[in-house]
DNA sequence: CGAGGAGTTGAAGCAGGTCAAGCGCTGTGG
DNA sequence: CCACAGCGCTTGACCTGCTTCAACTCCTCG
């Protein structure tokens, strides 16, 4: 099992960034060691805020405007509408995660996305991204590692669709989640923020919303998990991690 | 419809790059205007070419000497192996793709790679990657033009394995292969190349190798494909993208 | 106090899985 | 040159995990 430990006190207590930054700065600053000037570049991108109501969209597909979020507060989803009103919902954002980091300038958004909750977020000029991989090594190196966990979220969303049985891909999707709030250090002990209602989980998982239910209470009854309102306590990681075959490397660290 | 056409001819006649490039170079210069520089070093990454055999993975997931690689001829897949011996497929490479193009560095690849037939790939250290970033700023948007469809495909792909039943996910598929392989200028008519066993087309499909047989005869005793060894015809279009609610403005060209 | 959203549970139907058998190639070795 | 092994494909029969429909409970908010 890969730790996923936020600090390693001795080593890094003068090179962390400051308790007051941005969840992204904390996030790369607990992965590479920036430079004062990368830092301030980084939460320079984040001075031009909004604020999103819950439930409310913020980027729909077939948009021409592209803009690039960085994620500072709250939950979001990326999703896709089908014609009868059904959703896939291809993935959640959390605090530290950034939207549309790489956008087809002239062409149009390929998914929509939507405020789980109350949303605070950064809206950044995508050239300013560029910018980025142009001027600051260590920060574009920082970028690159989100991008492939993007792409390793998406996949692992992908295996789950295709090929797990429906308790197992709720299992799968709750262990992907604890350890992505581990990361940037919002797991209460066991119990894992769960803002989302059941039909969204649903339309995460492929499944109906009826389905969705019973496997959570199979999974409840089994003694894997502990439901309450908004949260889930998870009581045996390891035997959530083998019946539903997940790999925490995939969401590892790295270090340059 | 999107038209997805190659050249315009009295454009662009003098800026494409010259016939004998490599499947990239003339895919990202069917897109954006490189300089001759430009051209010359994304060809020069690509002297360091491997061959490899049908069947054999060139990626393992694990691996930690993380490589990017250059498809030059033939098809490749990523995917992920369950314990069982299941697969899910994640997505199809096909010539002029690019694979590991973002890479944690010291961390573990997340998926395995295999070539569906005989490959010819370059392989690049991925730093030098980020050096185009560095120094190639029209080369970097084409790069950051081809992980944001990267996305799109596999955010498609998630879509297709959640919400879609099974017509409709091969359907979906064949689309997009269509398309894919229409950019790179090697669909014959309507005829699309279908290297793949029907098993590898039910691991990527998340179906069984049964369904997957049905569902292929389904499309065609409706009349909307025709099948032969290693092709498949579309012959109804309009029909397979309205079954499947394919959008092909995901997979859209873009320019600078 | 009533309405509407979120969750729960039961019953019935069906899309797709599993098991099994057989066909037609192709390649290989006696 | 033939035999036979193995892979890819096809089809039939049966089974099951999941969907759909429907009803009811809670809780919250106006």
């Amino acid at each position: 099992m890969t730790s996923i430990s936020n600090s390693d006190a001795a080593l890094s207590i003068d090179l962390q960034p400051p308790a007051e930054s941005s969840p992204l700065v904390r996030k790369l600053g607990s992965l590479c060691l920036m430079t004062a000037d990368e830092i301030e570049f980084l939460e320079g991108l984040q001075n031009n805020t909004v604020v999103i109501e819950a439930g409310a969209d913020f980027v729909a597909e077939g948009d021409t405007r592209s803009t690039t979020f960085i994620l500072i507060e709250g939950w979001a989803i990326r999703y896709t509408a089908l014609s009868d009103g059904r959703r896939q919902i291809l993935s959640f954002a959390v605090p530290g995660d950034i939207l549309g980091l790489h956008i087809n300038f002239n062409a149009q958004a390929t998914y929509s996305a939507a405020a789980m909750n109350k949303l605070k977020l950064a809206a950044v000029d995508p050239r300013r991204i560029l910018e980025i991989y142009q001027k600051y090594p260590i920060l574009a190196s920082g970028l690159s590692w989100c991008t492939a966990r993007e792409f390793a979220i998406l996949g692992d969303q992908a295996v789950r669709l295709g090929r797990l049985p429906a308790r197992a891909r709720l299992a799968h999707l709750l262990l992907e989640l604890w350890y992505r709030l581990e990361l940037i250090g919002k797991n209460e002990g066991r119990w894992l923020e769960m803002p989302m209602t059941q039909l969204d989980l649903a339309d995460t998982l492929g499944l109906s919303l009826v389905h969705t239910n019973r496997s959570l209470a199979g999974l409840r009854r089994s003694g894997l998990i502990e439901v309450k309102k908004d949260y889930i306590k998870l009581l045996d990681i390891e035997a959530l991690t083998e019946l539903s075959e997940f790999n925490p490397d995939h969401l590892a660290e790295f270090s340059i």
